[in-house]
DNA sequence: AGACTGTTAAACGATTTGGATAACGCGAGG
DNA sequence: CCTCGCGTTATCCAAATCGTTTAACAGTCT
């Protein structure tokens, strides 16, 4: 296997740049659309060097879902350092999450292209990453957050849902693009500033949302 | 033109299944990725009746996208209809998003694949929908929220953003849904039963979140 | 009967995939 | 120094598949 010696002569970063190659044309034409030589081009070697690290397009494609399935769970739960506050702790979440999908927008399109086409593949590879024990990025907080409202932090409210809301408002943005500039025009002039602005707003409205209710009554506005 | 003679002898509705058929393969395996023999499968006909209809491949994709986006567009601001009162206004968009987005799933998934690979075609659609002064689902609700500001029964805060927040909360648990099965149970479960309980928790959330704040500092819990 | 329409079967050319082959460059080790 | 192994390219190949075209068939209407 080429991975398991990688320097016999020179030390050839192929197996790298195929798998860069591979992530990005298989996150915009899926598994299916995506050709072996589209690939190849995009890591500027022959084709039949495809075969040589990875014998078929199937394996080819399981191991870059795989492999960076993994790498990006783990790269994701680290980038979200747990804060102190409840308050800090969301923040870090928001602010973490979307800097890091900013960072590995292909692998999220993969993975979303993996959830339109059935998600088979993905399923299995998150449930085995779950079953491992290994860190999911969401409970963290969810915890944390049970644990604020516990303390009277935040309102009682379910939590499955407000995280949904949350992975949602960070991470359809970058899926959703396109549509997004439309009414967005500063997505397409200034992304940086765009998600930056979206961070500080994902915050803001969760805090107020989240904020305990003092004889409100839920559902109402006043 | 076969569309524009359907019932020269029987009335056929293979043009409809056609495009049913190549909704849903579209949708799933992306432009690139479908197969003319899944669709036909999918149809139930013939892989040449494809191009009795629609000459080309290519001609099925645009035809299929172009008429599913304006119908899918103009469905929406339809069943999205206009309330009196900011509360009521935004529960009915929420209620009214899920609920169409849950009838019409492929079409969602087709927009947001062209979306993965580029969205050019996407982008030309809409903008030519906005352009044709065509109803766009969340400019009356942005509309409704201005004026709601401007009254004092919401707190000022970014609009785009806000909406942005909102759809993203309604979709994408639609084209996320195998992540989603993973952390809700009761998605696989009772899929209708999730997204009543989905309905609820955006709105009530949104509407926590919105609230005027009584000199309470934002973007702060207490 | 003749014309027209929806439909099918069969075939064609081009592309894609998986694989094989030979050859080349180059470092490592005998 | 020579040889061997490995990464790499070029080239070719068989099989499958894809998009597309063509010819023929089966109804229906006039």
């Amino acid at each position: 296997m080429a991975s398991q010696a990688p320097a016999a002569t020179r030390p050839p970063d192929t197996e790298q740049r195929i798998f860069d190659a591979a992530l990005t044309v298989f996150a915009r034409k899926g598994r299916d659309g995506a050709r072996l030589q589209e690939i190849a081009d995009h890591a500027g070697i022959n084709r039949a060097l495809l075969h040589y690290y990875f014998r078929t397009k199937e394996q080819l494609y399981e191991a870059v879902f795989e492999h960076g399935c993994r790498q990006f769970m783990a790269g994701l739960s680290q980038s979200l350092r747990a804060e102190e506050g409840v308050e800090d702790c969301l923040r870090a979440f928001v602010y973490g999450y979307i800097d890091y999908i900013y960072e590995h927008q292909d692998m999220a399109r993969l993975m979303l292209n993996e959830c339109l086409c059935g998600g088979g593949v993905l399923e299995r590879h998150l449930a085995a990453a779950t079953e491992a024990r290994e860190e999911v990025p969401g409970l963290l907080l969810e915890d944390r957050l049970r644990a604020a409202i516990g303390a009277g932090e935040i309102r009682e409210i379910d939590l499955r849902h407000t995280l949904l809301t949350i992975v949602s408002a960070c991470l359809f943005p970058f899926v959703a693009l396109p549509t997004v500039r439309l009414f967005h025009s500063r997505a397409v002039e200034d992304f940086d500033r765009f998600l930056q602005e979206r961070k500080a707003h994902i915050v803001d409205l969760l805090l107020a949302g989240l904020r305990p209710t003092e004889g409100v009554r839920r559902g109402k506005l006043a």
